[in-house]
RNA sequence: GGUCCCGUCGUCUAACGGUUAGGACACCAGGUUUUCAUCCUGGCAACAGGGGUUCGAUUCCCCUCGGGAUCACCA
C-alpha cells in the first residue's frame, strides 16, 4: 500500500495504437494514484516529430477512458501544470537547459551525426560499448541551437532502489553524455521526462524495463540539476504468446481497442492485464476494479516477464459475463468513452435480429450467456433464432447416433415429434414432459431422438438446451422447421 | 562484446528454510436425458544444471547454462 498520495503518470508518444503490453503500465500507474488517493496524468511526449502518427493522440485518450482508465491531468482536459503535451512546454526545456549550460553542465555537439556514427561503428568493431564522452571535445563553442545539446555527465557508480526489480546497482561505466536538445530544437525524452515529472510533481515513475539501462544516467542528470529523483518502479515486458520476445505491433499484438470491439469487457481487460505478473499472494484470479485498487501493489509485481495468453482473457472475460445479470448483460455498453457508448451487445446481434423485440432477444441470450466468451460470438450462436438456416444433411450423416439410421426411419421418428409437439403449449415444461413421454412410448434413447429434433429445428451444429430452445423459437417455428426437414429425407 | 535484470507445470502464478511443491488457464477422461457450453469429479504436468551454507534447501551464496533489456539527434 501507498501511503501517500501518489502523482503517477502514463506518458506515451504518440506513434499509434496502444497494445496490451503498453497499456500495462498504464494500468499499474492508474492503481498506484487511485489506491493512494492522488492523482493520475496523461502526458502525451510528442518530441519526436517524424515518428508521429496523425490521431493517435485521440486514439490513446480513448483507448484509457474506454478501459476506465480516467486520468485527472492530461492534454485534453488540462490541470495545474498544463499544458500536457511536450511539444507545447519548449521554453521549460530551454530554462532548464540554460542552467545546464550555465553551470558549464551542458555543451554543444561540435560533431555531425555522420561523424558519431563513425565512432559508434568503431567502438563496435572493438567490442566496446559506445561512449561518447570517449569523444567530448576539449574546447567547446557556445551552444547555438543548431548543433544537438549534450549533458556533460559525471561517470560514477550507482546504487538505487526499484519497487519492483529491487536494489539496483551500476559502475560508472555506463554514463555518458547523452543528448538533451536535438538539433531541431525538441528535447529528448533523456531530458524532457525528468523536467515534466519534477514541474509536475509525479511522485512515481512507473515505466517498462527497455528504461531500466538508462536510470543511471537519469540519476546524474537529477544530480546536476538538483532535483530529487522520484520513486522508481520498472516493469517487465509483457511477451508474445509464443515467443520470447515483447509483444510487439510487429509481431501482430492487437490494438486494446481491438478487443473492446470484440466484445471483451474493459474491467476484464483492466483485470486480466494486471493478472500477468501480478497477483495478492491468494488464490483469487478475478477482481473487481475495487478490489484491483485495493489489494495492488508494486513491490508483488512479477520481475520476470509474462506470455500473453488469449485463452486466459477468453476464458475471464466467459466468467466475467456469467456472473453479470441478464438485464445489466443485455443493456451493458463495454467501455466509458465517447464512441464506446454505443458499443455493447446490442450491437453483436446477427443482422437478421434486428427487428426482432427486446423481449426475444433477451430471452435468446439468457440460453446463450454461460456459452458466450465474448460478444462477437453472438452471431454464430443465435443466428438459427431469428433466421431459417438452410438444410445441412452433414450434420445427421455426421452424427454418430443418427448416421446408423435410414432416412425413412428417421423421417418416422422425426412425424411422431412433430405430432407430439403439436399438442404441446409450448412451455419448457410442457414441452419437456411431452418429449419425455415420447421417449418411453417409441424406446428410443434421447441421444437419438433428441439430436434429431434438434437438428430439424436449429439446423446449427450446436444449441443450448432443447426444450428452451424450442419454446423460444415458438410451436409455429419449430413445427414448420420439423416439416421442411421431413420434406428433405 | 560491455553493463543490468530475470529463470516454479505448455501458459499465468503461490511458496517469504521444513508442503505429498498449491491454485488457475489449456489439455485429457468421466458425470449432469442430444450437441456446444456451463457446472461437478478425476487426471497429465514444474522447482534450468552443478557446487556450497545449513540438521534441512524451490527458497540464502557462488559458478555454468538459458532468456531478456540496453549501448539512437526513439521513446
Amino acid at each position: 500500500m501507498i501511503d501517500e498520495k501518489a502523482r503517477t503518470r502514463f506518458a506515451p508518444s504518440p506513434t499509434g495504437y496502444l497494445h496490451v503490453g503498453g497499456i500495462r503500465t498504464a494500468v499499474f500507474a492508474w492503481l498506484v494514484a487511485r489506491q493512494s488517493g492522488g492523482q493520475f496524468v496523461l502526458r502525451l511526449e510528442d518530441t519526436d516529430k517524424k515518428r508521429e502518427v496523425e490521431g493517435s493522440d485521440k486514439h490513446l485518450m480513448e483507448s484509457l477512458r474506454v478501459l476506465g482508465l480516467k486520468y485527472d491531468e492530461g492534454p485534453d482536459i488540462g490541470g495545474p501544470f498544463a499544458p500536457y503535451r511536450q511539444s507545447e512546454r519548449l521554453d521549460n526545456y530551454k530554462a532548464w537547459a540554460q542552467k545546464l549550460i550555465d553551470a558549464g553542465r551542458a555543451y554543444a555537439d561540435p560533431y555531425t551525426a555522420e561523424e558519431v556514427q563513425g565512432f559508434r561503428e568503431e567502438a563496435q568493431r572493438n567490442k566496446q560499448p559506445f561512449l561518447y564522452r570517449n569523444h567530448r571535445p576539449e574546447n567547446t563553442q557556445p551552444w547555438d541551437g543548431a548543433k544537438p545539446l549534450r549533458f556533460k555527465s559525471d561517470p560514477k557508480p550507482y546504487k538505487w532502489h526499484d519497487t519492483i526489480m529491487g536494489d539496483l546497482s551500476t559502475g560508472p561505466e555506463v554514463i555518458d553524455d547523452f543528448i538533451l536538445v536535438k538539433s531541431d530544437g525538441y528535447p529528448t525524452y533523456n531530458f524532457a521526462h525528468i523536467i515534466d515529472d519534477a514541474e509536475m510533481q509525479i511522485t512515481h515513475i512507473i515505466r517498462g524495463q527497455e528504461f531500466i539501462a538508462s536510470v543511471p544516467n537519469y540519476l546524474n542528470l537529477y544530480e546536476a540539476l538538483n532535483i530529487a529523483p522520484p520513486i522508481m518502479a520498472t516493469a517487465p515486458h509483457v511477451l508474445g504468446p509464443d515467443g520470447k520476445k515483447k509483444l510487439s505491433k510487429r509481431d501482430g499484438a492487437k490494438d486494446v481497442l481491438d478487443y473492446v470491439r470484440d466484445g471483451f469487457l474493459p474491467e476484464v481487460l483492466v483485470n486480466f492485464i494486471v493478472s500477468l505478473g501480478w497477483n495478492d499472494g491468494t488464490e483469487q484470479e478475478i477482481f473487481t476494479r475495487e478490489e484491483l485498487i485495493q489489494k495492488f501493489s508494486l513491490d508483488r509485481v512479477q520481475k520476470s516477464g509474462a506470455h500473453f495468453d488469449e485463452r486466459r482473457l477468453a476464458w475471464m472475460n466467459g466468467a466475467h459475463i456469467r456472473q453479470l445479470n441478464l438485464d445489466d448483460l443485455y443493456k451493458r455498453t463495454v467501455g466509458e468513452g465517447d464512441k464506446s457508448q454505443e458499443i455493447g451487445v446490442r450491437n453483436f446481434w446477427p443482422e437478421e435480429a434486428r427487428k426482432q423485440p427486446d423481449e426475444y432477444k433477451k430471452q435468446v441470450l439468457a440460453l446463450v450467456q454461460e456459452r458466450l466468451k465474448y460478444f462477437a460470438e453472438l452471431p454464430e450462436l443465435t443466428r438459427f433464432f431469428f433466421i431459417d438456416l438452410p438444410i445441412s444433411p452433414e450434420l445427421i450423416s455426421g452424427n454418430k447416433q443418427l448416421n446408423k439410421f435410414s432416412g425413412s426411419e428417421l423421417a418416422s421418428m422425426l412425424e411422431q415429434a412433430k405430432h407430439a409437439l403439436e399438442q404441446s403449449s409450448f412451455t419448457v415444461q410442457d414441452i419437456t414432459d411431452r418429449l419425455n413421454q415420447l421417449l418411453e412410448r417409441t424406446g428410443q434413447k434421447p441421444g437419438v431422438l433428441f439430436s434429431l429434433i434438434r437438428i430439424a429445428t436449429t439446423q446449427a451444429p450446436a444449441s443450448p438446451a432443447l426444450a428452451e430452445t424450442l419454446a423460444i423459437l415458438g410451436k409455429e417455428t419449430a413445427l414448420q422447421r420439423i416439416n421442411r426437414q421431413l420434406t428433405a429425407f
